[in-house]
DNA sequence: CTGTAATATATCGGCACACGATGTATCGGC
DNA sequence: GCCGATACATCGTGTGCCGATATATTACAG
């Protein structure tokens, strides 16, 4: 009944990474936030919980991909992230290949689908 | 240089089977060269162990999307896979979802990317 | 006719990660 | 003072991709 069903988990591994770089990219963002934007850009349909946003972003941080700062001159204690600059040629390489799959399943798809009516309800 | 990146295996989990089903909505076929034909149209990218490969096979039979009948009628002793009726719905619905996704991802790359030259080298 | 590579299927253990459950604390509004 | 939203955190569970390993069979070369 027009329920935007949520993506299957095994959908979102591998580049839920992508996504969160790609929103720090933009400007420093704390947790809370960073799930509110991928929510709702994604159109209700990725809902990270805060069980896989935090370790996400912890092992981001571990990584070096992004560093972090304790602030609370907007009003209250928040944890900001920002883009290292290991962090934004890992934005680039992991955009390029999730470009590259996409394109790839596409090709995929295109050269066995025949009968299957794509991008159709249900 | 040049090297053709295998995809990393995250970037797989949740769209093997897509793959799978989408080979097998053609005509029915068995593991190896199931596993050739995906290597050869994701151009060496995409390349399923057997033991990725037999795992998943087994997975859809057991969920009835596929079913297997040997047959050795080709010259050798072959396990064949075909869709079964569920296994096409579940195509089609895989299918949808995946283009859902895809689009979903480039939105909220769209949204977010300035800098990042998309789709180029390394 | 023997050795070796390709074909063909199978299983197992390891590992990474998304998730639900749970916990804690702060803040604003009623 | 209470409650819901905000904000961060950790833990255990389950799933699924992978490398390693095993076992036949077929094809072909030496």
């Amino acid at each position: 009944m027009a329920k935007t069903d949520k993506f299957e988990s095994d959908l979102l591994r591998g580049s839920l990474d992508l996504m969160v770089l790609s929103v720090l990219d933009r400007e420093p963002q704390y947790g809370y936030v960073i799930q509110k934007l991928i929510r709702e850009a994604s159109g209700e349909k990725v809902k990270l919980s805060a069980g896989t946003l935090y370790p996400l972003l912890h092992r981001l941080e571990a990584e070096k991909l992004i560093r972090c700062r304790w602030d609370a001159s907007t009003g209250r204690k928040r944890k900001w992230y920002s883009l290292t600059s290991a962090g934004k040629k890992r934005l680039a390489r992991q955009a390029n290949q999730w470009n590259q799959y996409a394109t790839c399943m596409a090709t995929l798809m295109r050269g066995y689908f025949q009968t299957i009516p794509i991008a159709k309800g249900s």
